[in-house]
DNA sequence: AACCTAAATAAGAATTGTTCTTGATAGTAA
DNA sequence: TTACTATCAAGAACAATTCTTATTTAGGTT
């Protein structure tokens, strides 16, 4: 554990959010000026390897990172961008309700949603009303 | 429909796997040894906007196209790298099983597994027994 | 059939996000 | 101290994709 690593995963766990390796250089600067981009792809990768971190695939743009360890999906706001956490029900599988074929050993998962989030579902439903009425 | 676009679509629907653009571009060149590989990928573009096809997207790796227009999700081989497709089990939906907060709309979902495929499986636990044996 | 216009294409440059290379630095063990 | 190992900063390199430009084409209209 290097002040470098240290740094990066307190900045990880500060803000609970979904920052690309860019946004957390930005952050970690702050603290410690004379961090590089690599370093911090090093310590991110080094994180996630550890288990400390999830790496989150949003599809084509750049990767995320996520301080969540709970059993989560991400969903994906397709008007403002924002990703969040979606916690699976109790005593739920992922792997439920998939015919996978015998011998199939499956270890990990990643789910995705993609739609509006609560903030955008109501903005547009507004303006919505909002263009019935004109 | 262009000629280029019937040539992708026909490709994509003769073998069904998951193929990248580049071997998209590949196999579509020994029909039309002139186009291009920005062609094939405006093409696909194309054809999964019209909903002919869908993208599989691999973590960081190239994107794949998959001409699976039933709901499912993929499995990915960590040991030979192959994609396949996983059925959806009837009466089921994937959005099941998740907590989603008030007002969320959820439109579309991409669910990825990794793991062992059967055959890849079978290896490794036919070389476990080689090495126990030894 | 000739013409017109918007859309599609080929070729390659540009961009983006990430990884790699190099030399410097620091911590640890002998 | 010396040697060994891992980490770091800086920037070059890389891979996948998108963008730009000029050219060609498809499909409709005279």
């Amino acid at each position: 554990m290097t002040d470098q690593r240290r740094a990066v995963y307190e900045i990880l766990m500060s803000k609970r959010d979904h920052p690309t390796a860019v946004e957390v250089f930005t952050r970690v600067r702050g603290r410690m000026p004379s961090i590089s981009l690599a370093t911090v792809y090093n310590c991110l990768e080094t994180l996630t390897d550890c288990g400390l971190a999830k790496t989150v695939a949003d599809d084509r743009g750049p990767a995320r990172y996520c301080p969540n360890l709970q059993e989560h999906a991400h969903f994906f706001c397709e008007d403002c961008g924002g990703v969040s956490d979606v916690p699976l029900r109790n005593r739920r599988r992922p792997e439920d309700g998939w015919e996978f074929p015998d011998g199939m050993i499956v270890s990990t998962h990643e789910i995705a949603f993609r739609g509006k989030c609560p903030k955008c579902a109501n903005d547009t439903s507004a303006k919505a009303r909002v263009s019935k009425r004109n």
